[in-house]
DNA sequence: TCAGTGAGTGAACAAGTGTGCACATATGGT
DNA sequence: ACCATATGTGCACACTTGTTCACTCACTGA
């Protein structure tokens, strides 16, 4: 057990030079930080107890309620902060610009680091995207709503498949995200030690988002918005 | 509240002709029932009582413990559960036997008229797909794995790329199943009174089918199994 | 027929839970 | 310099939880 110290028993004392704001902001940041921590050991959201999380956190319980009224709300902060993540993700492939060759490996590489980077938030996401509670579930949705939407965008900047209408490109995204999601929680459930399944798991996501691709460049408009027939 | 009345307080009295084997199965089933019942319901399975289970099922806490060691092992035995309904999906599905027309079109109608008849099955396997313990969700990845091997199979029965080693395939399926159970999670969280989004979700459901398979098509191996360069 | 088995009951426990309350005290504006 | 504010503490409370124990009594099979 980590047991982590508390706090000293009154405030102000660690960083008595902090700011009652800075302050306030750093245990509110240990209680999220405390319940990802959680949760990368097996433990579920909905299975955390506020107790549980405040003791992580090295706080006593009651300290909760000063930043959240109840754990749904810590949730859904921790969904935001997962939203964050990802959106800061899609910056850095972009800021890698537009490569050549191979695209696809390449952009699946930068991914695959930023997942093993934050694999406490890509964790959350893909557990809580159908696991938690409905309110969670549909932040969650939304989060990767926008991400999907941005991702279409980005891929219209660099004129990729410029015929096809905005819905048909969202459609390609999501299964793109999905099959990211889901790659991701794969990987992460990994024994550390078994670097020859990690590279298998890796090649088998490349190859499913080159297949998507590979179909996403034949599309066509009529066969997914003929709706009769 | 349901509060289901309990069981007549001595053993026997409501089937009173029932047997013994067959009283037992018939409890244990309606813990099952009562754990899937309360999933549906937001709840998800970490967060489970025992308690709460044995109430909706009409029994008393210890009674439990005739059926299963913890809820552990009942989790375990809910998804051997899925993974019997997954089966019968495949089985119904080829017995459908491959239509001319429109197959894609054709075997999604299937999955999601299966989908509806159990939807806490197919709630479950997604929830706990990547939300669950890890034992669970390992227990999980075995069921979808069995799924994904028997659907590449199925094809190869039907002569569809019949050039691709299994590997490949496997892939395909996978990404299909995938899929599958993402869309069948989003489609259940839908509100009832929205038959607009229901159609347009499943709408798009068929398109990313559509897509894969397009995708497919054009597979070559050495594009995948090409692990240099 | 009659003992034994085993699925169910109810009471009890220690431990853990969420939350309300009164209290401390550093911080920050006046 | 000082008082209100706000962050964190400690204690207390009523509940719920998992699990134990001794029990009942219908069904089973010899």
């Amino acid at each position: 057990m980590p047991a982590r110290k508390k706090l000293e028993s009154t405030p102000g004392t660690e960083i008595p030079g902090g700011g009652r704001g800075a302050r306030k902001q750093l245990t509110r940041e240990r209680l999220l930080d405390a319940a990802l921590t959680l949760m990368n050991g097996g433990h579920s959201f909905p299975s955390l107890s506020l107790r549980e999380v405040t003791r992580e956190a090295g706080v006593v319980p009651t300290a909760f309620y000063r930043h959240f009224r109840d754990m749904d709300e810590l949730g859904l902060a921790l969904v935001e902060e997962c939203g964050l993540t990802l959106r800061r993700l899609l910056r850095e492939v972009r800021k890698a610009g537009v490569p050549t060759t191979d695209i696809i490996r390449h952009s699946v590489a930068i991914y695959l680091q930023y997942v093993r980077a934050n694999p406490r938030h890509f964790r959350t996401a893909a557990s809580e995207r159908n696991g938690g509670s409905p309110t969670m579930r549909q932040a969650i949705r939304n989060e990767v709503g926008h991400f999907v939407r941005e991702m279409a965008q980005d891929l219209r900047l660099i004129g990729y498949r410029s015929d096809l209408p905005t819905d048909a490109l969202e459609m390609i995204c999501s299964l793109v995200v999905n099959t990211m999601l889901n790659a991701a929680s794969d990987i992460l459930d990994l024994p550390a030690d078994q670097p020859q399944l990690t590279r298998e798991l890796e090649e088998n996501f490349i190859s499913q988002i080159r297949l998507v691709f590979l179909g996403a460049a034949q599309w066509r408009v009529e066969a997914g918005a003929d709706h009769k027939k």
